[in-house]
DNA sequence: CGGTTACATGAAACCGGTTTCAGCGAGATG
DNA sequence: CATCTCGCTGAAACCGGTTTCATGTAACCG
């Protein structure tokens, strides 16, 4: 491999002039600049990263944090591969790589913050698990630029991404209203989590909005897994009054209540019309086609992407990005 | 941030001596090291992985190729979650990290070896993406150890991980054989994919095994999604005298093939028995559910981590590793 | 024509580790 | 007692870049 100085060497330059070309082409005269561009092309001559990195700490390194316990479900974020995509390219497009941080190796709370450290990473984005992550604290804590999804984090240098769940959850109600039902359930996210208590809140708040009356017992805690959903769904079948149509905040959920209510000999859309929430890939395959709110999946990573990188390149934290959601209407409302 | 001189002046002994506590511990005395190690934990020494990198010319770090382009569909391998899960794992275990690697930025074949270069990366591990990619060639053909999934590539020290998809075929048939059936039919993969050529393969020997005639008709290719599931099954059922199995060579596929059956009046399993492969979350899901293959979906993943490991480490390129698979009965098949 | 300025470049220190090689003291050996 | 060996340690070179600071040259100015 060839380095800098032999660079220099064979066109009689020295390598701190090598290396204004590749940080600082501007500088240097044009026709030395072609010609130790055009050497360095002959010879294969590629900077060695670590070496860079040892001389102006940074990294060009995004960390990745998805989750500290694989052995948990939480780690399954509904989206993870799209996230990642998006994430990867938009990082890849600045010249950032992404170097998945192992789950924190030794239990201790600041082995992320260590890893940070022993590797110069010039940032973070974690990917909610919907638990509070002890480990991520002296992290968030820490002068790193960290972009988290889906959950707050406190920080002085910490912002996150997240969607409207709030106006995606009312839209869903909107919907369901405009279609003529009025008796609508709702099957919620875990309380503790906040895509859950958000999306109930635009339940609620919608409610309100059109008038209709809140029923309590039209709302069911379910935990974002279909079975959740299934069980949350024989339970509002056996109200004296069921419903006559739900939202569903996840669209696990959503298919398991689907299932509840075809195994009761209902039919949906024509007894209970449904809307789900996220838009999975799941959702266009079960019959009869899952409405439901859409999330900008790849949208999460370029925005946590472009956050990350702004972080580091100006020094500003910018503002919390909601991401807005989409209405995309099939079969299970009509 | 402490630096190891710093360290070595606070303890009284030489920089030296400190690297040795921290690469060769058992060389240093005792008293000495036991000091070094408090101190160090006292006030937060972290080696500088860049410095090591430079220095050693090792950087702990493996590179992960999933794909040269996001925008195809190629990318989406069934279990991409659970094999970068078993990867991550495996790897952090032994003290390495997992660096993703851009997308083939400029488009020119050797960027992936340019990148491993830069980085000083010990290995890499690449996802097959069911099309042959030129950009992998020089990376394969160099001294770099590299893991390939489910496809083999040529090169000096190359190796990979697959399942047994021709013994996992066999069993399919024989099971379906095992449960009265005789017109056994089956969809396959994209004939240049390696799983959809084995799985073929499994299928005749199987057949030729149990004394079953092959009749060309009763094999229709598909390619892995369940559109062509679906259209596979349609054509199967306008045969003359249709199959009353079908083994398909992926879930997905399995389920489009469920759905013709449905839509068509017939049952599953009383007409048309299914047998899948992959075990993809949905199998489960989907009634009557989908007996099918699983593969060993973390196996991918662990099993390459080891297999990159011994070649970084011992310097022997390990044969290839074949997974087994595991019938899983489900309703499709009574 | 002397002095200022802009431009282009090089020498050398520096980033924070690792590693080679030599040296030292203590105990073992002849 | 001289020598050898062993265990432990330090000085210094090295890995391959970046960056500061000084310098030389040419153009420009009054």
């Amino acid at each position: 491999m060839a380095t800098i100085r032999e660079l220099a060497r064979l066109c009689g330059v020295s390598s701190a002039t090598v290396s204004r070309v590749f940080n600082n082409p501007e500088v240097v005269n044009a026709q030395t600049r072609e010609l130790i561009l055009s050497t360095a092309a002959r010879i294969g001559y590629l900077p060695n990263e670590s070496a860079r990195t040892l001389a102006t700490k940074r990294s060009h390194m995004v960390g990745l944090i998805w989750d500290t316990d694989h052995r948990r479900p939480g780690w399954r974020h509904p989206f993870f591969q799209e996230i990642l995509i998006g994430l990867k390219t938009a990082l890849s497009e600045r010249g950032y790589h992404l170097l998945m941080l192992a789950t924190s190796e030794d239990g201790t709370p600041d082995s992320f913050l260590r890893a940070v450290r022993r590797h110069n990473l010039d940032g973070v984005v974690f990917i909610d698990n919907g638990r509070a992550d002890p480990s991520l604290q002296p992290l968030a804590a820490s002068e790193v630029p960290c972009v988290s999804l889906d959950r707050p984090v406190q920080g002085p240098r910490t912002t996150y991404v997240t969607s409207d769940n709030v106006g995606g959850a009312r839209e869903a109600v909107r919907h369901l209203h405009a279609t003529g039902r009025r008796a609508i359930a709702t099957i919620t996210g875990p309380a503790r989590t906040r895509p859950g208590a958000e999306r109930l809140r635009g339940y609620l708040e919608e409610l309100a909005a059109l008038g209709l009356e809140h029923r309590p017992e039209l709302v069911v805690e379910g935990d974002f897994y279909l079975s959740s959903g299934y069980a949350a769904m024989r339970a509002l079948l056996e109200l004296e009054e069921p419903p006559d149509a739900v939202f569903a905040a996840g669209d696990e959920m959503a298919i398991g209540a689907l299932r509840a209510v075809t195994e009761a000999g209902l039919k949906v859309p024509e007894d209970i019309a449904l809307v789900g929430f996220d838009d999975i890939e799941l959702a266009a395959l079960v019959p009869p086609g899952l409405t439901t709110l859409a999330q900008d999946k790849a949208g999460f990573g370029t925005a946590a992407a472009a956050a990350v990188i702004k972080m580091i390149n100006e020094g500003v934290t910018p503002l919390p990005r909601i991401l807005p959601t989409r209405l995309v209407v099939r079969g299970s409302t009509g």
